[in-house]
RNA sequence: GGAGAGAUGGCUGAGUGGUUUAAAGCAGCGGUCUUGAAAACCGUCGUGGGUGCGAGCCCACCGUGAGUUCGAAUCUCACUCUCUCCGCCA
């Protein structure tokens, strides 16, 4: 959410930042505005009337019996009128919210523009593109090969985009997790498991509602909603609250099952890992002081850590810096990282760090008392995957598979998966 | 699923329709005293909003949302959450 001081003092800036986004179309500025200018009429009013109402009603305990009845008219009178001011008044306040809850984050100034994914920017590739000796399998032949999964009859149990990994992939899957939440932990995050199912409030403090409706779980006999990323319990864990700023920053490493409708998705990625509708991440999460140089520090380390891991998984990546018709609604800046998948020759996504400033906050309502000003001020919160399986476990073993089908385990890695260097082979 | 108790500021906790402008204490902050500190004493101390150049004045908020009333922390209803007990259960 924006300040709408904000917004009306910077009205040309604020016009600009939509149109990168390419929102000028999906909110309207003027009516915003407007709206917010007939509100601060109406509530100076309501609250002259109540100020004369609350004036009354205390004259009345000392009024003469005479007087009393009189005073009551009076009141009740304002009473009325004030009733229906503020009917139109609540009225205005929920169109105005609604639609304030529609304005995307600013991108930050030097966000590279463009309208879609065409416009994103690589900034570095580390490693090369896998070279193969031999003809290389994709994902779904090496899981068929070494009795890994149990793709076709799950569908038939389960639906569409789930999936079932078995034996030595299965381990696999929670040993990278594991490996993850270590190194997170070493960086001083506290591991949080946390649950995947949530009220709807949490949905809107994350900007998934209303921006992402199509992409939620909906649970309606509970009016609970399956969560798609442990950012949406995190975002909401400190919601209300004035933290200290010693807090802060306040790091999370948390991990939980999450689950994505698909719903824009037909079609694409339809067999194998890459896109199911239920899976498991480990997700970075940072509340931060309102300090635009500390949030993009965090941003820079955050992003770091990511790459440190798909180099722990030797898996060579490309980090691009999104532009801003690609980043979602609620963001500031954005870096994705994409491994290399040998069986597709291009890279894909497997990591997403956001910047969001202080726009998930204001919805949040999760501020902090500033050491300095003694003020209370809106946090700024960033995010970014630690891990998402079983996606990441694509580019893993396609580049690490060897001649005979095994995979061969990374020395880093080795630790948690019980010492082995490969894995596979043996039926 | 059944029965009961409860939710008041950062914390503890008083308050059952109008001197409550939410008492009091603790913690915090500023000061006096002191070589310094502690103690003691004095002062200050919630959030959001409206209005004003400003000191200020005003409005709302006692879990959330409705309602009764001239007037609600207090009465009514619904909901949320917490705790205790019973039942079921990985």
């Amino acid at each position: 959410m924006l300040d709408i001081k904000f917004i009306t003092e910077n009205q040309d800036l604020v016009r600009e930042g939509l149109k990168k986004k390419g929102f000028e179309k999906k909110v309207n500025l003027d009516e915003l505005i407007s709206l917010h200018s007939e509100i601060t009429k109406l509530i100076t009013s309501t609250q002259s009337k109540k100020e004369e109402k609350n004036r009354l009603s205390n004259s009345i305990k000392s009024a003469s019996n005479e007087e009393r009845p009189q005073i009551i008219e009076k009141s009740k009178k304002i009473g009325e009128e004030l009733k229906a001011e503020e009917e139109k008044l609540s009225e205005l306040q929920k169109k105005f919210d609604s639609e304030l809850a529609r304005m995307p984050n600013m991108p930050a100034p030097d966000a590279p523009v463009g309208v879609d994914d065409s416009g994103n920017k690589v900034i570095r590739k580390i490693g090369e593109p896998t070279k193969f000796a031999f003809e290389p399998l994709d994902h779904i032949a090496l899981m068929e090969k070494n009795n890994w999964g149990e793709m076709e009859r799950i569908a038939g149990v389960c639906g569409s985009r789930t999936y079932a990994i078995k034996n030595d992939l299965a381990k696999l899957e929670l040993a990278i997790h594991m490996m993850v939440l270590d190194k997170l932990s070493e960086n001083g995050f506290n591991i949080i498991n946390v649950p995947s199912i949530a009220k709807e409030r949490p949905l809107y403090n994350m900007g998934y509602l209303p921006f992402a409706s199509d992409e939620i779980y909906y649970m309606p006999a509970d009016e609970l909603y399956l969560s798609g990323t442990a950012e949406l319990v995190l975002n909401s864990l400190h919601m209300d609250e004035i933290l200290n700023e010693n807090d802060l920053p306040i790091l999370y490493a948390g991990f939980s099952p999450c689950f994505r409708r698909e719903a824009g998705a037909a079609g694409k990625d339809t067999r194998g890992l890459v896109r199911v509708h239920q899976f498991m991440k480990t997700e970075q999460f940072v509340i931060c002081k309102n300090d635009i140089k500390e949030s993009e520090a965090w941003h820079q380390k955050l992003l770091a850590i990511s790459e440190e891991i798909l180099k722990d998984l030797e898996v060579p990546y490309q980090v691009l810096e999104v532009c801003t018709g690609d980043m979602g609604a609620p963001k500031y800046r954005q870096y994705d990282l994409e491994a290399w998948v040998p069986s597709q020759g291009v890279y894909r996504e497997t990591h997403s760090a956001s910047n969001i400033t202080e726009w998930q906050a204001r919805r949040t309502n999760l501020r902090y008392r500033d050491n300095q000003d003694g003020k209370v001020k809106f946090a700024h919160t960033l995010n970014n995957t630690g891990i998402a399986t079983p996606r990441a476990l694509v580019p893993f073993i396609e580049n690490h598979q060897q001649a005979d089908g095994t995979v061969k385990i990374p020395a880093k890695l080795q630790p948690y998966m019980g010492g082995k260097k490969f894995i596979g082979g043996k039926i």
